[in-house]
DNA sequence: CCAAGGCCTGAATG
DNA sequence: ACATTCAGGCCTT
């Protein structure tokens, strides 16, 4: 695929989009699903399975998109200091388990539960003379005991987990209806998974099917707007009910348009950098 | 519709 | 040391 405009690589992959990367020399190495990538500081991407989907949505059009989300002065310094931030396109699956992990945890933890589940159930493969474990597919999660699942340290998860593949093995939930229903749709029919709420939903819609008007709403984004959007979007601060998510995230929609995922991932990164946060 | 409490776990805090 | 608290929420009552 050609490239064509530069990628901020070591930024998207550390923006808490994903979990399975790690850094070996000049390049990044990651699971995505049943693949490994290999992506150099350019975002040339090599894999073991010939990937060659968009994983840094490169077909997005940036120049629209940004001017579209400058709405103002935060936004845009957002967008100043990390400009070639991009929203990674990921594999579904291990997408949605990965968020359903990430309830109430941290980002080192998710990690850990991630590549212990990818050990325990996945397929040990072998790329760039590395070992590395690939995501375990719906059927194997389905079938997985809820104790093998547990012993991966994800805790009360473990059931969601095996339900959710459950769905998604059943055919119940299919990942390209998702991607050809609206924002609305989709995320009524995912919210019906047990373990996915407002927020989590918003993550796999965003990261993974292709739905940029989500704005994931966690205590950070919160926090954020809280400190900077006060006024504008009325933030009642103590009450986060339903009713109350979907009125906020209206609102959102409303001041940053169609590409809010967008003015999302660009604020998160920026409020995360400021605490010094750590990533993987 | 809303408020409150519980939940696995491990690192951080007191 | 040991006990709370807290962390990218969600579910039940």
């Amino acid at each position: 695929m050609q490239i064509k405009q530069s990628i901020d690589v070591e930024n998207s992959i550390n923006s808490g989009q994903v979990f399975l990367w790690k850094k070996n020399r000049e390049y990044w190495y990651g699971i995505n699903g049943q693949d490994v990538l290999q992506i150099d500081e350019n975002g040339k991407i090599k894999s073991l399975k010939n990937f060659k989907a968009d994983f840094f949505r490169n077909n997005d059009n940036f120049d629209e998109i940004l001017r579209s989300i400058s709405k103002d002065k935060i936004v845009k310094n957002a967008i100043k200091k990390y400009p070639k931030l991009r929203i990674i396109r990921q594999d579904p699956f291990q997408c949605l388990i990965s968020f359903i992990v990430s309830s109430n945890s941290n980002i080192q933890k998710i990690k850990s539960n991630l590549e212990n589940i990818s050990e325990k159930f996945g397929e040990k493969t072998k790329y760039k003379n590395q070992e590395f474990f690939l995501f375990p597919n719906e059927e194997t999660l389905s079938k997985a005991s809820i104790n093998e699942i547990k012993n991966c340290g994800v805790g009360y998860r473990a059931k969601f987990i095996k339900e959710a593949a459950k769905i998604i093995s059943s055919e119940k939930i299919t990942f390209e209806d998702l991607k050809t229903s609206s924002y609305s749709d989709a995320k009524k029919k995912i919210c019906t998974i047990p373990g996915i709420g407002n927020k989590v939903a918003d993550c796999i819609l965003l990261f993974s099917l292709d739905k940029l008007e989500a704005f994931p709403l966690d205590r950070w984004m919160i926090r954020i707007l809280e400190k900077y959007y006060l006024k504008k979007f009325q933030l009642n601060t103590k009450t986060i009910t339903e009713k109350q998510h979907d009125i906020l995230h209206e609102k959102i929609l409303d001041y940053f348009g169609p590409y809010a995922g967008y003015a999302q991932q660009f604020l998160f990164k920026m409020e995360r950098e400021n605490y010094q946060k750590k990533w993987l």
